[in-house]
DNA sequence: CTGAAAGCGCTTACAG
DNA sequence: CTGAAAGCGCTTACAG
C-alpha cells in the first residue's frame, strides 16, 4: 500500500540515491531535479520512512521529556505549563518532544529511560526532577545520550549533564520586599513538600529586612487545596497581614479559608502563590505569584542539548553546564498595601 | 559506544536471532537463555535499536495526537487535561503519544501530519478538531494510518475514521433542569466561539421546562476572560438568577465580574462553566460545570485506534464508527436555590 | 529451540 | 550532478 523509495524512484526515472538527496537536503542535487522529484513524491504520495531514515542518520528529531504525572491534574499544570514551552523551543529547532511518562506503575520505570536513550530513541532528554535521590536515579539510567536536568531546587552537575536550576529564591526574596514596602511586616508563609529552600528564603528575606521570624506564621501545607486551607486556618489566628504560599494551588486553599472565615483578601490580608500557573491571573481576586521564566527555561534547554547533541558527534568528553534561572514577583489584586489599623481580627 | 545486536550477540556467543528473540518476545526461545540474554545485556548495557526494530517490525508503539496550541496557556487546559488522559490510557496498552502540534507558523501545517503518518511514524493518529472544514483538512492529509476524530460538535465521518464526538448538550440539558428544580426560571447563557450547539441545548432545554427564551438573557463572550466579564455585564442589567458559561474561562470572567458589580455568587446569581478543567473546583466560590469524561474518551480513542491499526493488518475495506459521549452537570457552591425576592438588582 | 541469511527502506561514501 | 552498491541494526521466514 504505501510506496517505497524503491518502486517510486523507478517510477519517475531516478535512482533511489536522487530520490534521497531531494527529502534531505544532503548531497548535491541539482534544483531542478530536486523540485521535480519533490513534486512528483507529492503527486504519488510518497513519504520517506521515518524509520529507516533515522536509522541511517543516527538523528530522531526528538527530545525526550521525563516525569512523572501526579494523581491529579491540578498537580499537573506546573508540568502541562513547562511542557508547552519546551514543545514551542524545540519547534523551532525543528524538534518534537517526546513525553515519556514515569512513575513506576508497572514496575518498569527507569528501565524505559534506558532503553529509550540506549536504543537511539532520542537526541536529548530532559530529566524534570523534584529532588536530589530520584534526579540521580533517573541521570544513571540515561545512557549515550544528552540529558538536561531542570529543577527547583539547586543541582550540582555530577556528570556531564546540563543543569537548570530554577531559583525560586529569588522571587521569594522580591515578594517579601515588595510587601514589606507595602507596609507589610507580619507576614505568613505556607509550607510545601521539600521546600527548605523556599523556607530560607523567606526567612533570609524577612531578616534582610529587619522583620521578626515568627514561627506562629509559619504553617505547614503542604500539597493540597485543603492543606492550604488548614494552614491559612491556623495562620489566621496570629493575624498576618500577608501570608506566601508554596505553591498557587496552597494559595487557592487558603484564599478560599479566607473567605470562609470573613478576612478580605486583600485589604484584611494579601496573598501570594508560588510558580504563576496560567489560571492564577484569572482567580477573583487574581492571584499575585512567584513568576517562572518558562520560555527561558525551554530556550535553554533545549539549545544545550542540541548543541550537545551535534557536538557529540565530533567530541568525545563533555564538560557539564549549568543555568540558573531567576524568578521574579509577580503583582495581583490579591496583595495591596497594609492597612492593618482598620481590621480588628480577635 | 553503542553496542549493537551483532557485537553484543557475538559477545554472549549466541546468534543475533536468539537475540532478538528474547527482546521481542516473538518466536521460540527457551525460558532459560531468555533470561540469560536480557541478564547479560543489563551487564553489558545494550538495547536494541529502536528505529531498526520499528523498521522491521512495522509497528511504533506511537499514537500521534495532532492539535494547535491557542496563544494564551489558559486556553490550552482543555487539551492538556485531555492530553495526560490520552497519555494514560495509551500507557495501559503500552503505547505513547506523540504530540504534534498544529499550526502554520512555517507554512507545513497539514504537509507535518501527511509526512508522519504516510511515513510510517504513527500506528495512529488522534485529530482534536474544532470545526468541520478544518477537520475535514486535517483528515484529508492524513495516509495510511488509522486516524480517529475527537470533536466537541457532531461529526459524521466522512471515510473510515473514527469519530468521537462530545455530546455537550447532554450536559447542558442536564444543567438547566438542576437549576430549574433549584427554582431559576430566569437563566442566561454566556456564547462561546462555534458554539450553535451549545446555544440550541439550552434553549431546548428551557422550552422544555416551559420557560421562556429569554434573548436579552444570551450575550457574546466569546473567548476570553475580559469577554466573561463584559458579557456578564450585560446580562447583569436584565437580572438573571443563573448564566451557564460556555467555556469555565469565561465563567472564571463572570464571576470577577459579578464580584465587582456586588452581585454575590452563588446567592444573587448562580453561575455554570463549562469543560470542568481541573481549577474550576478550586476557585472561590468553586465552579460548577459540565463534566467531561475524559478518560472514557480517552480509552474509547486509544482502544479503537489499535483495535483499527491491528485489524489493518489482516482486513482490507475498514467501516466508520462513531461514539458519542454524553457530559453531565458538576454542581459546586456556585449554584444555589433562587431566592431572588432578596435581593434587587436594579 | 537455535542459527545463517535475506530483507525492512532508507542514506552515503564511492565512482563516474 | 547522478547511480550502483554497501551498510544502518534489527527481525523473521527458512532450515535444522
Amino acid at each position: 500500500m504505501a510506496l517505497d523509495i524503491k518502486s517510486f524512484s523507478q517510477s519517475i526515472g531516478v535512482s533511489t540515491a536522487t530520490v534521497s538527496r531531494a527529502f534531505s537536503g544532503n548531497g548535491r542535487i541539482s534544483e531542478a531535479t530536486k523540485e521535480r522529484i519533490l513534486e512528483e513524491a507529492k503527486k504519488a504520495g510518497f513519504s520517506p520512512n521515518i524509520h529507516a531514515r533515522r536509522l541511517n542518520m543516527k538523528k530522531t528529531g526528538l527530545i525526550g521529556l521525563y516525569y512523572t504525572f501526579a494523581d491529579e491534574p491540578i498537580f499537573d499544570y506546573y508540568i502541562m505549563e513547562l511542557a508547552q514551552e519546551l514543545i514551542k523551543a524545540a519547534e523551532m529547532r525543528d524538534y518534537a518532544i517526546h513525553l515519556e511518562l514515569g512513575g513506576s506503575a508497572k514496575g518498569k520505570d527507569v528501565d524505559r529511560l534506558a532503553e529509550l536513550t540506549r536504543g537511539h530513541g532520542l537526541d536529548g532528554i530532559i530529566l524534570v526532577v523534584d529532588g536530589r535521590s530520584s534526579g540521580l536515579k533517573l541521570l544513571k539510567a540515561v545512557h549515550d545520550c544528552p540529558a538536561a536536568v531542570i529543577s527547583g531546587m539547586p543541582w550540582t552537575p555530577v556528570g556531564d549533564e546540563i543543569a537548570i536550576e530554577l531559583d525560586i529564591r529569588s522571587g521569594i526574596h522580591e515578594a517579601v520586599k515588595e510587601l514589606a514596602k507595602l507596609g507589610h511586616s507580619r507576614i505568613g508563609f505556607i509550607r510545601g513538600t521539600a521546600d527548605e529552600g523556599k523556607l530560607a528564603a523567606y526567612k533570609e528575606a524577612l531578616e534582610e529586612l529587619g522583620l521578626i521570624v515568627d514561627p506562629r506564621l509559619i504553617a505547614k501545607g503542604p500539597l493540597s487545596f485543603a492543606d492550604g486551607r488548614n494552614a491559612f486556618n491556623q495562620l489566621a489566628a496570629h493575624s498576618p497581614t500577608a501570608v506566601i504560599c508554596s505553591t498557587d494551588v496552597l494559595a487557592l486553599g487558603a484564599l478560599n479559608e479566607a473567605q470562609r472565615l470573613g478576612i478580605r483578601v486583600p485589604e484584611d490580608t494579601s496573598i501570594v502563590g508560588m510558580d504563576d500557573l496560567a489560571f492564577s491571573a484569572f482567580t477573583t481576586p487574581s492571584l499575585s505569584s512567584i513568576g517562572i521564566p518558562r520560555q527561558q527555561m525551554a530556550k535553554t534547554a533545549v539549545d544545550c542539548l542540541l548543541a550537545r547533541f551535534d557536538m557529540g558527534k565530533n567530541l568525545g568528553r563533555r564538560a557539564s553546564s549549568k543555568h540558573v534561572i531567576n524568578t521574579f514577583f509577580v503583582p495581583r489584586s490579591s496583595v495591596c498595601k497594609n492597612e492593618t489599623k482598620k481590621n480588628s481580627i480577635n
